[in-house]
This record gives C-alpha cells, sequence and structure tokens, in this order.
RNA sequence: UCCCCAGUAGCUCAGUUGGCAGAGCAAGUGGCUGUUAACCACUGGGUCCGCGGUUCGAGUCCGUGCUGGGGAGCCA
C-alpha cells in the first residue's frame, strides 16, 4: 500500500477501505476500550484522528503513545461520529516507528517565541511554525513562477565576491589564511597569498552581477541569500537573509515602480488563494487585522509620492518627532511608518532620494539634486524594498564614483557595461524575509527564518 | 554601538518590609469518559543566570559579568 499524505486524505470526498499514514503524534486522548490519536505529518495544518481499538495486538504500547512519537497506521478512512472532524482513521494497525521520550520539550500547550528559538530544531513541529515554513515554500515558488510568466530569466549571483557592492553595511570576509599569524606586507594583511589572490568577501546584493546580465537577456531576477555583518539588534535584521532581485533593461524607474508594485499584489493574492488554512492561523492567533491587512495590500493602488513631498507632509504633519525632517535627511523608521500607517495607512512609494543619501549607482536627475531611486514601505513592516533606475551615462557615473572616492578600477568590468550597448535599466530588491512577515503577521524576523543567524546566535 | 526591560521547577509566571521555595500547565502513576489544548486524584521535580559584596540572615539590597527580549541607528 502506497503512503498518502493528510493534506490529500482530508480532501477525499469517499470513504476509502484501505490507507497508510506516516507521521507523528501530537496528542493521544484514551476512552474506556479505545484511544484517539492526533496524528500530523507536515503535508498541512490538520491533523488526522487515528482511532485505535483495544483488539489491537500492540494496544498496550499504543496507550501509552507520547507527542512527538513517530508512527505508521494502516486503516480505513471514515466520516466520523464525534463533531470535530470530518473524517478520522480507523486503525487497523498501528506501528510505532519510534517512542518519544518523557523529554520531549513540546508541549501540548502555547510556548513562547523566544523559548521555541532556542530549540529551533524542534519548533517546524509546531503549528505555528510548521504553517510559517509552508508558507515560506510557497512564497519562493510564487516568486519563480511571477518572473517567468513574465519571461524573466534566473541568474545565479556569486555568494562569494572581490567586491562590496554598493558599499550597503558590513561585510563578512572570506579567507583561507591562518587567522592568528596572516602573511604581512607593509605591516597589513597580504591579501595577495589568500585563496583568491585579493580580498573576498560575502555578497550583500546581487545586483551589479544582475545588472550584467540584464544588459544581456533583457529582463532577470536573483533569489539567494545575501549577507550583512552589522550588529543590529532588532526585530528586522538577520545576519543572513534572501534577497529577489529583479533587474530589467530598458526600464525607468516608472516601470520600476509598477513591477515593484505589481509583484507584491501578485504574491499577497497568491498566498491568499494558495494557503489559505495556515493564513488563518496567524490571522486566529498572531494577528487579527492579518487578513484585512493582506486584502488592503491586494487591492489597493500603491500611493506613490517624491521624496520631496513625503518631507513636505511630515512637515505639516504637526507630529513631533524625534529626529528632524529636512530635505537631504534620510527618513527614519518613525518617520516612514507614519506616512505608511497613519498617513496614508495603504503601502506606499517613496521616489527621487536626495543624492547625497543613496549610493553611486542610481540614476543622477535633470534637478542633479536628487537620483532615480524608490523605496515601497508598507504598513507594520516599513521598507520592504528598495530600488532605483541605475546610472546607465559612463561619464556621470565615473564623476558620482570619483565625487565618493570609490576605486574605478576595482569597478572596470562594471563600467565596461556602460562602454557597449548601454542601456536605460532598473531593479529593485525585496527582502524576502520582511515579505514573509508581512504574509504572517510574524512580528521577529528570526522566526520566519529556519536558523536565523545573528550577533552571537550560531547554534544550529 | 546606544537606550530600556527581564533571567525563580521541563514551560509560563508569582514571591509582600530582607526571615522555611510557590502556583498553573507539562511529566509519571491510577481512575473516568466518542474524546478533541479532554477531565479527576495522587506523586516526583529547584545551582532562584554566574561571580563578588552588605547582613545574624539575600530569590529579594549593592557592584560586576553573561544571556534573552524591546526600541534606535544601519538597511532588506
Amino acid at each position: 500500500m502506497k503512503r498518502i499524505k493528510i493534506s490529500k486524505l482530508l480532501k477525499s470526498n469517499v470513504p476509502k477501505d484501505e490507507v497508510l499514514i506516516k507521521g507523528w503524534v501530537r496528542t493521544r486522548r484514551d476512552s474506556k476500550g479505545f484511544s484517539f490519536i492526533e496524528v500530523n505529518d507536515g503535508s498541512c495544518l490538520k491533523n488526522i484522528q487515528i482511532v485505535a481499538d483495544s483488539t489491537l495486538n500492540n494496544y498496550q504500547d499504543v496507550s501509552r503513545l507520547s507527542t512527538g512519537s513517530a508512527v505508521v497506521i494502516a486503516g480505513k478512512l471514515v466520516e466520523s461520529t464525534g463533531p470535530g472532524q470530518e473524517w478520522e482513521v480507523i486503525a487497523g494497525r498501528v506501528e510505532i516507528v519510534s517512542l518519544a521520550p518523557e523529554s520531549y520539550p513540546l508541549q501540548k500547550k502555547r510556548h513562547t517565541d523566544e523559548f521555541l528559538r532556542t530549540i529551533a530544531h524542534l519548533r517546524p513541529r509546531t503549528n505555528k511554525y510548521g504553517a510559517a515554513f509552508r508558507i515560506r515554500s510557497e512564497l519562493s515558488f510564487a516568486i519563480h513562477k511571477f518572473f517567468r510568466d513574465r519571461d524573466f530569466k534566473y541568474i545565479h549571483s556569486p555568494i562569494i565576491t572581490g567586491s562590496d557592492c554598493e558599499g550597503a553595511g558590513e561585510l563578512f570576509k572570506v579567507t583561507t589564511l591562518a587567522l592568528g599569524n596572516p602573511p604581512k606586507k607593509d605591516g597589513k594583511t597580504d591579501y595577495s597569498r589568500d585563496f583568491f589572490g585579493k580580498e573576498a568577501n560575502l555578497t550583500v546584493s546581487g545586483q551589479l552581477s544582475a545588472e550584467m546580465f540584464a544588459l544581456a537577456l533583457g529582463d532577470v531576477y536573483t533569489f539567494g541569500p545575501t549577507f550583512r555583518a552589522e550588529n543590529s539588534h532588532t526585530s528586522r535584521h538577520v545576519a543572513e537573509f534572501w534577497m529577489v532581485e529583479p533587474e530589467m533593461a530598458f526600464c525607468d524607474l516608472e516601470g520600476n515602480m509598477d513591477l515593484a508594485e505589481e509583484i507584491i499584489k501578485y504574491l499577497t493574492s497568491y498566498i491568499l488563494d494558495e494557503c489559505i488554512d495556515d493564513l488563518e492561523l496567524f490571522a486566529k492567533f498572531v494577528d487579527k487585522s492579518l487578513m484585512s491587512t493582506l486584502e488592503n495590500v491586494a487591492s489597493s493602488d500603491f500611493r506613490r509620492l517624491s521624496y520631496t513631498a513625503a518631507v513636505k507632509i511630515l512637515q505639516k504633519s504637526g507630529k513631533k518627532f524625534e529626529y528632524d525632517i529636512a530635505f537631504g535627511k534620510d527618513l527614519q523608521t518613525e518617520h516612514e511608518r507614519y506616512l505608511a500607517e497613519h498617513h496614508f495607512k495603504k503601502p506606499l512609494i517613496i521616489f527621487d532620494y536626495p543624492k547625497n543619501i543613496k549610493p553611486f549607482y542610481m540614476r543622477l536627475n535633470d534637478d542633479n539634486q536628487t537620483v532615480a531611486a524608490m523605496d515601497v514601505l508598507v504598513p507594520k513592516i516599513g521598507e520592504i524594498i528598495g530600488g532605483s533606475q541605475r546610472e546607465e551615462r559612463i561619464e556621470v557615473l565615473e564623476k558620482r564614483m570619483d565625487e565618493m572616492g570609490m576605486p574605478k578600477d576595482d569597478y572596470w568590468w562594471y563600467l565596461d557595461s556602460r562602454r557597449f550597448g548601454s542601456v536605460e535599466h532598473s531593479g529593485f530588491g525585496l527582502g524576502f524575509e520582511r515579505l514573509l512577515m508581512l504574509m504572517t503577521g510574524i512580528s521577529n524576523i528570526r522566526d520566519v527564518i529556519p536558523f536565523p543567524r545573528t550577533p552571537n546566535s550560531i547554534e544550529f
């Protein structure tokens, strides 16, 4: 007999004489002469209720099954005579694959997220984390589907890089040199004797690679891990996270914003359609307003306004902010939250930021003051996308790099793309985990990553 | 890196003015019942985060370190 997953079993329209289930015991309740066993196999949120009669030849052992034990059950699927579930399985055979001892840490009650983080290897066995990671899987698939349906090509950008890309944050060094005694030259570490012959780091962004491929394949995207060695202690930052980075040739900032809005709406609708059982758990136990938030994101047009207009709104708001608002200063978290959560109450896109607070590759606008940058802000999460139209004019780009004191030689290949068939092009970075926080209402980024990496924490 | 909060049973927490270490849940045992976070009874379970200090006496007060959490900065 072939094993059937519980997700499929529960969708059955008719009773079945023979089914084979493999999974883990969530709870057991004994009655006179038989036991109810709730079995979960991870395929969906719901358990299947097993009715195990005392006539089973190993009932003695079955009646001692503990939470977390692995079992194989052969039996028949019947309509449940009790309330609470549509189907149940009358067990003909219960094979105990392995018994979880009393030290099994997961109890039949709610645990705190902080405690579950200390047992991150077991937490996917809980309802909440099982649901979170099923949604993570679905969301990954939906991202590939979104791009494939629009004829984007998937690019694998390198994990180990020789340049620090955009100067975005602190880097993790990659080296095979002896830490205690590295070779020296003129008092400094001699990286010419390192594995790659020069300094190497873990990537902070696949953007520069993606730009090169956009100028060859047209529309491309990357979707992979990125690393930041920042000593951040917040619920929105981790050292290792995944980023989705589309890059489009022959595309200006407006087209870029169009795609950003389209993908957020598409993914939100997709999850609403495909993961409703899991979503309902979050709507019930994690964030009561989740459904209205998601429907708001999926259906409302994102408000677009320039940085200059945003600054004016903030100045006229009459609200006291901890940080000053003035043209040329970056918007702080409190400002972004005010705009997204109080003023507009829906997702918004802010564009045309002052050039002095943005990286070198963003395209200089005609006013010579601002660059064609855009950030997408959503309620509760804040910045979820950062992107720009890229500077395609080589003389403007080189001038900008000079102003910022960047070593142009290291970027010879990047500049080459502006020498040979340069065209206007745009792209953005979408924080995958932040998106997942939006979708689930989970408020700590550490709880949407299987094994999160944060300062001082790499246990698993 | 800065600011704030917390650390007591497996988990979640209480612990008064400095005076014998507590509850609920979980676990174990027994009972009961088509149960469903089942229910009832009993039992076991403690480096009160570490180190140092004050005191006749410290879970409690002081100093210090560590860990966790929240917020800020940085960003996705």
